[in-house]
DNA sequence: GACTAACATTTTTTT
DNA sequence: AATGTTAGTC
């Protein structure tokens, strides 16, 4: 498993466009030029104005940014301490350096290429005094200093359950899900909680706002900012304090945004202050150039706003826009089918994909009868593809709309044998005891940290329950003192209403605590987590367990200690700083290889196991979602199912069903060879089974580009009852193979390909009539409980042998 | 305070 | 189907 440690070298070996650094081609602005078209060459040239490249998929933007940065070094005079580069996440920040280093070697060190939010957290974690003269205002005492803690969206919500359960909100009208994403909201949009008040209009929205009020008070008291906050206080900070604004003006001349497409109002807020205005005194406006495609905009969901890229020209009146439609990626067929889906979305800017790579095979489309058949369909695909040379495991992809979806597959490819691997789900870094642990190192650095002190208050259980952690709080909040300093008092000299058991168990996790601090103070955080894991009786507790699930447990928070371990081992070669005008930006606020910036680092970069070795040679499982920026030879688009795809939530709204066009868009144009689009008639949800037309993004295909492998009017076996089926068409043309005079009834000698679902009706040989219960394991191992009525509850292996027939 | 049973909930998720 | 949350009991 790859690690986020290992980025900066091993990097990322996904496919992705090629580049060919070229010894040289630093110093000679036109080498620089020489591979590229003219709208791309124009993209890297153009200066002055702010620019804007609208880069349709496929169409070399990373090679524009890289290649932009790099002119403006070699022909532009530009000093590489003044360049900003900004992206959304980590490993597109990664490899953006990467490929500037490859062109202008190693002065690419002193830019600044990071994510919207380390960047923040960078500025934020220097002007932290100013910072804290900016919450005063709003925080009574803000107790915010240079090693605040990063809150993520689930301390954030423990955060808001917290507030609300203070303020005595009644769950069921408002729940804490609703609550904290209508904060992310106000905070996204820059805010304030009296901006809040001062607009609300109804209930929610009065709640919302004490709820917003009561939150920020409680993060500047726990010495903590949250995701949102990183935007929202740089850009008030660059506001408040023009000086402070100026100098990061005067540094950076040279700012450049990468997917504007996914920028929220905060975020481009935050990119108009660093860049300034004329007026706003002192410095020249900086250069400004921002990437993107409308219609790749996929999160509007979380805030983004695809305004920000459509009227860009209207914010910066001066600005050029240059479109880049020719792509390098995907055949001709491929990008006319994208072309024709995304048309379906009105009042974009028409853009039009073309490549000179040919028309290719035709888009294949089947449809399937369930989800079994539909993954089986996928399966047999790609042994044929691999078995025939077209291409190796590592060239496929599959996707899917939401992570569910992916077990039908993984149980497909284990069956035949199939190397894959699925990115995405649980993530490494949400795994509880992960986050358990990680809770207790935050505690350890930041005292403070209400929200990370109570999780693990009793975790393991050392009897120091609801009551008792409600004492305290009552007690911290009537003393205007912090969780934790109640806390220190409790375990001295005890507090009104506290009985002594947990007066005691208290005293003793503060010991506990203040021991773990002398660890931090004189090991490395590897040790740090052993001793932890050791003393808090964590481990001892997993393994003790006869939860199967708790070894599994046990494994990651050893891959914890590695991924600890590798971060001490690499400390960074001090920086060497650039000679003259950079001041003192880039010193480094946190101590290299300390606890502070072991945490900072693992909630910035979380992405780690979604990092693929992708030597392996393995099928790649994932969301659309994450598909995004990625592409493959061949790729299985599957569910494509009104219902699936577009998703349920999204058919009454035209907003969310045009994020869900893009989305297909976005799903086909990640294909550079081949693409597979499929449905099933039937699917089951929830444990119940759903009949599903055809999503309507499907009919949006052109007929010619698509060959039908099976269409709707040729699937196999009718349908038993499926009593609400629309439109069953197709008794004709019987086909082959179930020919058993008997109808559906498919038997496991004939086909072990079949599984058995909760539900299920099946004939046993001996048993009689049963239905499935539970079913357990995978291949070979899979086993399913059944009842059959007066015969009693059997528990059977699924193997060919089985005399079980499925109705 | 800890344990258990009933209950609800279930889109996508760069940081 | 699987999981987390809450209410009720020991």
């Amino acid at each position: 498993m790859s690690t986020l440690f290992d980025l900066p070298h091993g990097g990322s070996s996904w496919p992705q466009e090629s580049s060919e650094p070229r010894a040289g081609r630093e110093h000679d602005p036109d080498q620089l030029l020489a591979d590229l078209n003219p709208q791309q060459r124009e993209a890297v040239v153009h200066g002055g104005s702010p620019l804007l490249v609208v880069a349709g998929a496929g169409s070399g933007k990373t090679k524009v940014l890289t290649h932009r940065i790099a002119y403006l070094l070699a022909a532009r005079g530009a000093h590489p301490g003044e360049i900003m580069a900004i992206t959304f996440t980590n490993k597109a920040a990664v490899e953006m350096k990467e490929r500037v280093t490859d062109l202008v070697g190693p002065r690419a060190r002193s830019m600044w290429v990071s994510t919207f939010h380390s960047m923040c957290v960078r500025v934020l974690r220097r002007e932290a005094e100013t910072v804290r003269e900016l919450l005063a205002g709003t925080s009574s005492d803000p107790r915010l200093n240079s090693n605040f803690s990063i809150y993520d969206a689930d301390d954030a919500k423990r955060m808001v359950t917290l507030v609300a359960r203070d303020l005595e909100l009644d769950s069921k009208r408002y729940p804490v899900r609703t609550l904290a994403a209508e904060v992310s909201n106000l905070k996204n949009e820059l805010l304030t909680p009296a901006d809040a008040a001062e607009r609300a209009g109804n209930d929610l929205e009065r709640k919302v706002a004490d709820v917003y009020a009561s939150y920020q008070r409680r993060l500047a008291d726990s010495n903590a900012l949250d995701f949102d906050d990183l935007i929202m206080r740089t850009v008030q900070l660059l506001r408040a304090y023009p000086e402070v604004a100026e100098h990061y003006r005067r540094r950076f001349r040279h700012v450049m945004v990468d997917e504007y497409q996914d920028t929220n109002h905060a975020q481009y807020a935050l990119v108009r202050e660093l860049v300034g205005t004329r007026d706003s005194g002192g410095v020249e406006p900086a250069e400004l150039c921002v990437v993107g495609d409308a219609d790749q905009s996929i999160y509007a969901f979380r805030g983004a706003t695809i305004r920000n890229i459509e009227e860009f020209e209207r914010d910066y009146p001066q600005a050029r826009t240059i479109l880049l439609e020719q792509n390098y990626r995907s055949t001709q067929t491929i990008l006319s089918a994208a072309n024709a889906v995304i048309r379906g979305n009105t009042g974009r800017r028409d853009k039009r994909l073309w490549s000179e790579a040919g028309e290719g095979e035709p888009v294949v489309g089947y449809v399937a009868d369930n989800e079994h058949d539909e993954a089986a369909f996928v399966a047999g695909e790609i042994d044929r593809l691999v078995d025939d040379g077209e291409a190796t495991f590592n060239d496929i992809a599959v996707f899917y709309r939401t992570n569910n979806q992916s077990r039908v597959f993984e149980e497909v490819f284990i069956r035949r044998g199939l190397p894959y691997r699925v990115i995405g789900g649980v993530r490494f870094y949400e795994r509880r005891e992960v986050r358990d642990v990680l809770a207790y190192l935050r505690v350890l650095d930041n005292p403070e940290d209400t929200v990370n002190l109570r999780r693990i208050l009793n975790v393991p259980k050392r009897g120091i329950g609801d009551r008792a952690q409600a004492v305290v709080s009552v007690y911290a909040e009537q003393e205007r003192i912090s969780f934790a300093a109640a806390l220190r008092r409790a375990a001295g000299e005890g507090l009104p209403g506290l009985n002594t058991r947990a007066q005691r168990a208290i005293s003793g996790f503060v010991a506990l605590l203040d021991e773990l601090r002398e660890a931090v103070a004189q090991s490395d955080v590897a040790d740090v987590i052993e001793t932890l894991l050791e003393r808090t009786g964590y481990r001892g507790e997993l393994e003790a367990s006869d939860d199967p699930q708790d070894a599994g447990r046990v494994e990651n928070l050893t891959e914890l200690i590695t991924v600890a371990r590798e971060f001490s081992e690499m400390r960074a070669p001090s920086e060497e700083t650039s000679a003259g005008e950079s001041e003192d930006v880039d010193a480094a606020v946190l101590p290299d290889g300390s606890l502070s910036a072991f945490l900072e680092r693992v909630s910035l970069v979380a992405d780690a196991d979604s990092l693929p070795d992708s030597e392996e040679g393995m099928i790649t499982l994932m969301t659309l979602h994450t598909a995004k920026g990625l592409e493959f030879p061949v790729v299985f688009s599957t569910g494509w199912e009104d219902g699936v795809f577009p998703h349920m939530r999204a058919l009454g709204e035209p907003a969310e069903l045009a994020e869900e066009r893009r989305l297909a868009y976005v799903g086909i144009t990640r294909a550079r060879r081949r693409l597979y689009l499929s449905r099933a008639l039937m699917r089951s949800a929830w444990g119940q089974p759903m009949t599903n037309p055809a999503s309507r993004f499907l009919g949006e295909v052109p007929e010619d580009l698509l060959r039908w492998r099976r269409s709707e009017a040729e699937r196999s076996a009718p349908q038993v009852r499926s009593s609400g089926s629309r439109g069953g068409g197709g008794f004709d043309r019987g086909s082959g193979g179930a020919g058993n005079g008997r109808s559906s009834a498919q038997s496991f000698k004939d086909s072990v390909a079949i599984k058995l679902a909760v539900g299920d009706r099946v004939n046993h040989d001996k048993y009689g009539l049963g239905t499935v219960l539970t079913t357990e394991g995978e291949g070979a191992r899979a086993t399913a409980t059944i009842d059959f009525g007066a015969s009693g509850t059997v528990r059977l292996m699924l193997i060919g042998s089985v005399p079980l027939t499925k109705l």
